[in-house]
DNA sequence: CCCTGTGAAGTGTTTCACAGCA
DNA sequence: TGCTGTGAAACACTTCACAGGG
């Protein structure tokens, strides 16, 4: 999941589980629709059938927002949506910063739900000056030599970077010393960053890898057994040498490196 | 996580743990790095700094695929990374569809990293009659009328949705009746699917939803305590008659309760 | 002596099942 | 009666700590 720090190491009492939050925007996205449908109650069982959870799930996971429903009856949606959004930060807004304008994160720039729910895109930036003011869902890119004024003019504590792997780590440290305490990352790279400081990542090939893990499970099940055992493993090399390893100078040797993100 | 059924159930030997399985894909990152670089071996310390997790739970997790370190040395890369490649499926052929080509739909198809581990687009599928024959990213656009023959023809069992949240569940319909069997969801909708169906979702507004409720506990403590209690919850509705109706009322004492949103 | 591999302990999450209230 | 809220059991995952091989 994230690669940030932990989060609250098990720590004081208002804690919600880490796995409860997660889950959250989707019984708010559920309760959402409901809202819009003007559905005064649903039951725990309904709604978790509309988040797609199981129903003693969600239970558990309302009960440590605090009692919010009712016996007998079920959840008044627009409360719920009311505490749930709260409870998220969400009756805020979230100035966002989008850094690497390319097809992803012009994609990102035009995607709607991201306006949607107190969150505004503030920003774009890009490294690539021939970009500068062009406007990209109607909002002008601005060039990456200033992006430290950018993100503490528009008071931005949430970043996402979806610029090439190469790029990743310097863009990310920054947005940190620029003020960003949360990233979203979109490059294939895996950040470091200061204590205090959250990193979720998004990663389609690893969503495509784990696909693929399953995919290939359900193929070797149907033919009974005989799976895939190719004919020859590499032998493993015998060979000890080497040290040295020069740690990991950052830096990535970037070479080619297609529009949007190479593995 | 993952929306679609529980994989494996708790079932036979050969089981990874769906958190390890998680990692692989980082690891193999990591390793894939070390190896372009002609490291020949590897610690797990080393290699878990790279992935940026631990080193016990790295060690732990290789435990699962087999014993494939040598103690006292570390791991060999080339064989490690063969050995994880065969683990995920990722040494055979995985065709790709995507159906929905705006924005984000073009942005993957773009992606390098795609087709990078033995993941191919072997389709691109829109609604929209005016893109059929349309290049993106070099490969012509079909229409979703030929949906059915194009999974078929090509062999997909892999499809990715990147259309409004309106349309994904037809189309994950029409994707799993043409025989896909994994599915990588980018539209913010549950998904339903059939037994044996993988579903992952990939989820943006999910994301920065869950990095809000962090960020705002982090605004909430530096002020020593008086954490995000506000003066007063908005009232629980009362009236159990109504339907209907102008469910607005319930401002919030403490002021505000700015209209949240539609999705 | 270094570093892997792994039991065992610790922590987090899900599910069960039912008491209790509207 | 119907449905929430929640202890307690079951399960999953992580971390510890060290035995043991190279």
């Amino acid at each position: 999941m994230a690669t940030g720090r932990n989060h609250r190491p098990a720590t004081r009492s208002r804690g919600i589980p880490e796995a409860t939050v997660a889950r959250l925007p989707l019984y708010l996205r559920a309760l959402t629709a409901l809202s819009e449908r003007s559905v005064p109650t649903v039951s725990s069982e309904e709604l978790a059938a509309a988040a797609g959870v199981n129903s003693a799930k969600l239970r558990k996971d309302f009960s440590y927002l605090g009692s919010y429903g009712t016996r007998g009856v079920g959840y008044d949606v627009e409360y719920l949506v009311y505490q749930i959004s709260r409870e998220l930060g969400l009756t805020q807004d979230w100035p966002v910063a989008i850094v690497g304008i390319g097809n992803l994160g012009a994609a990102l720039a035009n995607y709607g739900g991201f306006a949607s729910r107190g969150f505004r895109v503030a920003a774009l930036i890009d490294a690539d000056p021939a970009m500068a003011g062009t406007p990209v869902a109607g909002i002008p890119v601005q060039h990456a030599d200033d992006l430290d004024r950018i993100i503490s003019e528009n008071g931005v504590s949430i970043g996402v970077i979806t610029t090439p792997p190469g790029a990743a780590q310097q863009v990310c440290d920054r947005l940190v010393a620029a003020g960003v305490t949360s990233i979203l990352n979109f490059a294939p790279t895996v950040l470091s960053v200061p204590d205090g400081v959250d990193v979720r990542k998004v990663d389609l090939s690893i969503e495509l890898q784990i696909l693929a893990f399953h995919e290939q499970r359900k193929a070797g099940e149907e033919g009974g057994d005989a799976g895939p055992d190719p004919a020859a493993p590499p032998v493993r090399a015998t060979n000890t040498t080497n040290t040295t390893s020069t740690n990991t100078g950052r830096k990535g040797p970037d070479g080619d490196m297609p529009a949007v993100m190479p593995a």
